[in-house]
DNA sequence: GTCTATAAATTGATAGAC
DNA sequence: GTCTATCAATTTATAGAC
């Protein structure tokens, strides 16, 4: 048997595992409200350990935002995003980007957060703008197909529904109350069809 | 004539216009990554000036929650958000906050982005959480009386449809663009009638 | 009502031992 | 991979002159 006592274990991290962690915290108070001692004390590491793993706050924002916007942009490449009826298109996108919130919630929200203070944040708000313009056509060619109503503005209605899709983040947390796919049905029913009966 | 040569300005300020100036800085570059030296070059003036007409940082973000919060009080307290069908009085509730958010922008973004990390942050979101049951109370009735699809649930629907009317401070800006009664007009078309013709 | 000067604490980051 | 020790810069806040 072992005569080693057990040293204080301190907590051991990969920079994923530390990057969960962050994230974590980030979405908690603020990407700007975060320190890196508050890094630290949640990862049960000092400070200076996190830069063992990474170079410093801002790299791992940086992480987290990709993450976000991948998931986001491979929906759009997607075969059912791309054939078919843009209104089938539109749904497709929608109940995919729900499913990527769902999938990827403390990235999702952490992107949706970014205010630009950083070269960083600012390359993920245009990529976030270019998500949107791909969005707006598919809406756009909805309209021109005669399958949404027409005294809609294009950019107003990809802004708005993405507007709900959006502010899933404030509440929505995967495995309390409704699943995903009902707020996705939900979203869609409410999107399409309206409160009305 | 006057003999004195114009000494060199420095910016005068009263609170109110102090709290103008730090709330636009505030929504700039998020409220935890506004220092004082921020706000100190925004308002033209220095950081111990600040000190003379506030206690500090957090009672201008407190200042400006108090102004948003009344807004959307005020407007559940109007007699067409209590009289009448629930159906008409949500949608009164719609257009209305709305309206708030068109005329104090600034202060209303800031409410949406608090993140609850000081006493004066959680006092706030316990007021929105108060503000959304109100609003579900609305929504219910109106299913109740049978004006609005039974297949959804009403704080499901008022996440959803209050997750649309607050993602436009993510986008709209008075005088640029859709006029505020233009948005109300799209919002309420689409959460009532939906996107289909 | 604004200023300069300064204090006290916090923050992001690095060096180097184990 | 984590630690202690340390630093330079920043940040919130106060004292007191004009």
């Amino acid at each position: 048997m072992s005569s080693e006592p057990v040293p204080p274990r301190r907590a051991t991290h990969t920079v994923d595992s530390l990057l969960d962690a962050a994230v974590a915290v980030f979405n908690d108070r603020g990407y700007d409200g975060t320190s890196m001692e508050d890094l630290a004390r949640a990862a049960g590491i000092t400070k200076s350990s996190i830069y063992h793993h990474v170079k410093g706050k801002e790299a791992l924002l940086g992480m987290a935002l990709d993450t976000a916007l991948a998931g986001l942009f491979a929906v759009l490449d997607e075969p059912a995003s791309n054939e078919g009826p843009a209104r089938d298109r539109l749904e497709h996108i929608l109940r995919r980007s729900v499913e990527v919130l769902d999938a990827e919630l403390p990235a999702v929200t952490l992107l949706l957060r970014v205010r630009g203070n950083t070269p960083t944040e600012l390359e993920a708000l245009e990529r976030r703008r270019e998500f949107d313009r791909r969005v707006t056509d598919v809406v756009a060619q909805a309209i021109a197909e005669g399958d949404l109503r027409t005294d809609l503005d294009p950019a107003l209605v990809t802004r708005l529904v993405f507007g709900t899709v959006n502010s899933l983040v404030e509440w929505y947390r995967p495995g309390r109350g409704e699943s995903a796919s009902d707020v996705a049905d939900a979203l869609v029913t409410l999107a399409f069809d309206g409160l009305f009966r």
